[in-house]
DNA sequence: TCCTACGATGGACAGAGTCCAAGTCAAGAA
DNA sequence: TTCTTGACTTGGACTCTGTCCATCGTAGGA
């Protein structure tokens, strides 16, 4: 857990009480939060924090590439603490529940260069749609 | 051109000019517009035409499988009038252009069956990351 | 031509996210 | 330990995207 904290501070993050709370949010259990609910797990430690600053932060932690931003529709973005192992997700359509999964093959092979039209082509994303159980 | 709205009345949509025009701008050249920019190519033509409108059509033109609702970023959806062949998506990280690529391959037989803990998977979106000739 | 149900309108509203000026404080310097 | 300073936080206003709803207009069948 103060794994992530480490490396921050590594990193000359400068730390305080809200950062540090952010980030051990996202640290714990490993969930696909949105910026509300991160804010609001973390105003239960810290209940003075801004939703600005948990934007804030989230920015900085997905810069640092400690976190990955996943906008699975059009609504709220989540935030994925799992950034150190590449995965893919698979999505409930109906609920939008998240899991990461490791599916075989490397898709970035499957794009020829023809099809590249002169773009840098550096990562891709792959997102399994369906129903989860509960859903289904 | 004609196709999309010769389809449309064979389903007995109820023409009307203002989704006449929606679905022209979306039969144009084939491009990625977000609900806005179909809501300003439309106004050139009928001006008094309302965001609203233009909303309930793009809604409607997604739910009968003509428009594809394409969700890149956690910004506004773009839709793409390419819906009837399958592809995948090219995207600009920094401009947000995006082009339609078909890969090789195929991903949803990627994900073994002990990788989708119990969901139905349905589909499989992939989009590719990079930088645009323009932006690189 | 008339009717009527379906579609359009626009303004209010909601959710997600950004911006900014002012206040606060972490951490290096003395 | 105290001081200093620039980076960080705050909260409220604002923007952008999208939805909702009551009311008005009209496409197309009788």
């Amino acid at each position: 857990m103060s794994d992530l904290l480490e490396r921050l501070r590594g990193r000359g993050w400068r730390m305080t009480s809200q950062r540090r709370v952010v980030a051990e949010v996202l640290d714990g259990e490993h969930v696909h939060l949105t910026a509300d609910e991160v804010h609001a797990r973390a105003a239960q430690r810290l209940p003075e924090i801004s939703r600005a600053t948990v934007y804030n932060t989230l920015g900085e932690l997905v810069s640092l590439g400690e976190v990955i931003e996943v906008a699975t529709d059009g609504r709220a973005k989540r935030y994925d603490p799992n950034a150190h192992r590449p995965h893919q997700h698979l999505v409930c359509s109906k609920c939008g529940t998240i899991r990461d999964v490791h599916p075989a093959g490397n898709p970035l092979a499957d794009l020829p260069a023809e099809q590249r039209y002169g773009f840098t082509v550096s990562e891709v994303e792959v997102t399994y749609r369906g129903l989860c159980p509960n859903c289904a």
